[in-house]
DNA sequence: GGCCCGCTTTTGTCTATACAAATAGATATA
DNA sequence: TATATCTATTTGTATAGACAAAAGCGGGCC
């Protein structure tokens, strides 16, 4: 439709809707519901449905593995384990988790290189119970990430991104100055409502960013048109 | 269907998964074509439909007006318009905005608080052939955002999410050091190919970051938390 | 070989019907 | 007045059946 409904308006009922436009009630709610899915309206039983106030921006972000983002654009990737070790976790990480101190985890940390640059570095926290096989991997030729992917599907993720000042640590690693603006990706994810993983991805600010586009209904959404010019 | 195909394995078909399932095509149809859409799958006609190999991420961020984010989180949000000026695009900001120069644009700048902090400078740019009400908008009283919310509703729109080192003015402005790690949001919004608006808003790293989550497939998530009152 | 043309499989979509689940609003009750 | 209960409305979901659209496959033909 061409923009004939205000937001917060009421709109009609799937059978009114059904009889306006000559299709089933099913066709409508497919169509209706996919709106729906897509922040468009909002819909309630027996209250209704709404065209939603268009004050909210959402955006989807394909948020790939270093390796395979490099390789999917025709870079070289490398990586380099700089720490490895099998430890319980500690009060301050548990925290960090949501989880509970004592499990054992094991503990990465990682540097990345894009065509022979340092790209970003990965502090990384994998749970032993959750991945027992972890244990016996050394990450030497497959990255932490791929690696973990191929072997836990997850089922749940949460994302944070943040933008830091390079500790000397990093900044070194990185081969940038040290307080230089870096963006970080904090992801944890889950599989069956356990913790899988938790990571830390430090990309230097100046040479990394995310992007991500959006477009809401209308263009991807042929159902709309079919309602108009319909038998 | 718990994790027992592995990727880039074919499944059966939609008829041979109703008779295993005991359940019609059409609701085979359905989970199946929910999980194409969130990427989990890929389906061809007459070939069949597959497990997707690459596991890509995929996140969906809600970036909201910082103004309706303050509100909705119970703080109070206020802003102070430190530049309006209407001028004609010069040519790097045409090429950043993939737009020819010359043309007609209002150009904003403007200091958010929350709870009286600096909270963000947005720096924007309004294309007057688009938006040509904004000619006589002082926003003093509504930020930008919401204003253009308002007036033009988008049809896309583009992300991009930095880190970048606060240069003498930012930093005075967000009452941060010189140098500290900010958080950029480039955000250009389209309406029938036409650009409407191009901002930048930039926060104090400390203050700040993006989360989000995703559960893919299996179970939905009911999100009727952030219902909005109708009228 | 290479090209064109149907055949067939598989997904895509619509229809009509049915019943379940949630809940707004009305009614009864304390 | 406030609270509990009922009821009617609206969305959510499932079913079987039908046909459309894409595309892999093979046959026939040059």
């Amino acid at each position: 439709m061409n923009g004939d409904w205000k937001p917060g308006q009421r709109i009609p009922i799937e059978h009114e809707l059904a009889d306006q436009y000559r299709c089933s009630r099913m066709t409508v709610n497919k169509a209706l519901s996919a709106l729906a899915e897509r922040g468009m309206i909002l819909r309630r039983r027996k209250a209704g449905s709404f065209v939603a106030s268009q004050q909210i921006d959402r955006t989807v972000m394909d948020i790939q593995d270093i390796s395979t983002e490099a390789e999917l654009a025709g870079h070289a990737h490398a990586h380099r384990i700089l720490k490895r070790r099998i430890e319980k976790l500690d009060a301050s990480s548990a925290a960090l988790l949501r989880e509970k101190p004592g499990a054992e985890v094991l503990r990465l940390q990682c540097l990345h290189l894009v065509d022979g640059k340092p790209n970003a570095i990965e502090r990384r926290i994998i749970m032993l119970d959750a991945v027992p096989l972890a244990k016996d991997e050394s990450f030497a030729t497959v990255p932490p990430a791929k690696w973990l992917l191929a072997q836990v599907p997850w089922s749940k993720a949460r994302h944070i991104i943040r933008a830091v000042s390079a500790d000397p640590a990093t900044a070194r690693l990185l081969e940038t100055e040290r307080g230089d603006a870096c963006l970080t990706l904090i992801r944890q994810t889950w599989q069956n409502g356990r913790t899988v993983t938790y990571v830390e991805i430090t990309h230097p600010g100046d040479r990394f960013q995310f992007a991500g586009d959006f477009q809401p209904a209308e263009q991807e959404m042929p159902d709309y048109s079919s309602w108009r010019n319909a038998t």
